[in-house]
DNA sequence: TCATCTATTGGCAGATTCTGCCAAAATGCA
DNA sequence: TGCATTTTGGCAGAATCTGCCAATAGATGA
């Protein structure tokens, strides 16, 4: 992990469907070895893959809630339980076990209001062992990054 | 947009570096049409580009946090001002104007608990007219979603 | 300083893919 | 049904990919 694999790395996060070509002519290399670098931190799984960014509201997504929840107990059952069901919910979008009492916080999205709090009240407050529910909405996106401020040195 | 665009979409965003070839045959289209359709979807910012993922904790951040804000007043100028020195933050990956009170949330990572400390109180505390901090941590992450749940009907 | 060894690079070439163009097929409408 | 419009599939020249090999750069130790 060098300068030009940050530099990749860089490149790649703001437009990952560049030629190689291209690719090698942004961070000073010859195809080849460029290509090389990249298959090489796909393998390290430093890349851990390629996506399309979709405009959420085109796609009749104008809602975004953050839905942080307190489970009643933490036994394996409950909390596997808990995380297998919201895995498998594709209006929320990302999910975060926090530091500081058992909570969870996720992303959700939906088509309305309406359909935000059926998705709350009707599937997830159904799941078994959650103690309390917060909600709350975004009104609009202030900023959204498109990848890390990644460099050559990483302390550990 | 129908549902081969919708199933464009889907494919595209697990993965964004798929041949037009490799995605014509996914979708059930011959390569000229399919590449025509993606062409279409980039147009209408409906896909809006595309990135390499790259793995948080291999590139150094094991840290996520997420940082609640009030501002003391919401004149243009505090606002114009808070949310312009946030976007020049590249540790604050996103932020969302929150309803129902003057609130921001923004989601952090940093290098180490010490470094998200000094990034909150050394670079986030002192942008002008802010009210409160509150922050929480992630411990670990359940779920990250790559991609929207993109169908062909879209109701507004 | 120099010799040696290792890791990285650049160029080459066959295979694959891209992509603009045109005719054919499918779809929608009256 | 018949017409107009949209979408599709195939073709072909141009561009790109990618495995292989020799050459270069950088590090190491005497």
């Amino acid at each position: 992990m060098d300068a030009t694999d940050a530099k990749i790395l860089k490149v790649l996060q703001r437009d990952g469907r560049l030629t190689n070509q291209e690719l090698s002519a942004e961070v000073g290399l010859s195809p080849s070895p460029c290509l090389r670098r990249v298959r090489n931190l796909e393998a390290a799984g430093i890349i851990t893959g390629y996506t399309a960014l979709v405009d959420q509201k085109l796609c009749g997504f104008p809602v975004t809630g953050f839905v942080r929840i307190r489970l009643a107990n933490h036994s394996d059952e409950t909390v596997r339980g808990f995380e297998a069901r919201i895995a498998e919910i594709e209006h929320v979008l990302d999910c975060y076990l926090m530091a500081g009492g058992e909570d969870y916080q996720m992303k959700v999205i939906a088509r309305s209001l309406d359909d935000y709090e059926q998705l709350v009240r009707k599937t997830i407050q159904k799941i078994p062992g959650i103690a309390s529910i917060e909600t709350s909405f975004a009104y609009g996106v202030v900023k959204h990054a498109r990848g890390l401020p990644v460099s050559a040195e990483m302390r550990p």
